[in-house]
DNA sequence: TCTTACGTTTACGTTAACGTAAATAATTAA
DNA sequence: TTAATTATTTACGTTAACGTAAACGTAAGA
């Protein structure tokens, strides 16, 4: 008799939206942009161990705040048919640029937070002369 | 005869819109949002100093990343009227939340990049060994 | 057999942050 | 006076990333 296989390759809809804390909407969703292209099991879909990836790969760039349209080139990425080393420098200026963009983000963020802080010095103080009238 | 002022205390709608780079249209939707009450001139609109230092921060607001109802607390804090110091414990806590966000991010992107690096030797190896056959 | 669970497609709804256009008024320059 | 510039309000359009609902098919279990 046939054991269950440990590692699973392949999965449902629901199976993969349960996993990732998603819904099947988005998924399918995926699909109809194109980032994703499953099986199908008469009208049911089938994803492998591949379009698995990609769905981590979508997630990933959402983290890192890409829009679905930037994330299509690193799942393109990751398909051996189309990568090629042209892509791969354009994906890294792009991701390098990100990175740009987030640390100036960061910076500014460190201003602010200084800045406020100088400002609840001087709350405080305020407080502390009204308090004392 | 009066001189020009060296430093203008009032502006125009669209002055504002030039010097900041944005559209008159986004500065009344800033106003619509309650993020800016400008004074009027019959119909127009005249902005004063403290309007302006408003709209610098909801344009920083946007650098970070924040949307124009995250960015809200930021201009609240900054008229004397309403701030207080329970505002602006809890927006240091949203920047640094947001400062965190921006470092997961970050770390993210630095293991993209170094994985497609990785990628980019491969690839590198095997057009060298493709061009050897 | 009936219900429950899961799958499908189609299609309209939603939020944010404006863009764009139309119709109109007031001011200014030639 | 006429044209250009700048202003207003009203209101519909746009993009992204799904949410939500309807209407339906299918397979399993009590």
């Amino acid at each position: 008799m046939k054991e269950k296989p440990l590692m699973r390759s392949e999965y449902s809809i629901s199976e993969l939206a349960r996993e990732f804390g998603i819904t099947p909407r988005a998924i399918r969703f995926y699909e109809e942009k194109g980032l994703l292209t499953p099986q199908r099991n008469g009208s049911s879909r089938i994803f492998n161990a591949a379009d698995r990836v990609r769905l981590v790969l979508i997630l990933r760039g959402k983290r890192i705040g890409f829009s679905l349209e930037e994330s299509r080139d690193i799942i393109d990425m990751y398909k051996p048919e189309t990568a090629n080393t042209h892509q791969l420098e354009n994906l890294l200026n792009k991701l390098h640029g990100k990175r740009l963009l987030l640390e100036r983000q960061k910076k500014e963020i460190n201003m602010m937070i200084s800045d406020l802080k100088k400002t609840e010095n001087t709350c405080r103080k305020a407080l502390k002369t009204s308090e004392n009238k």
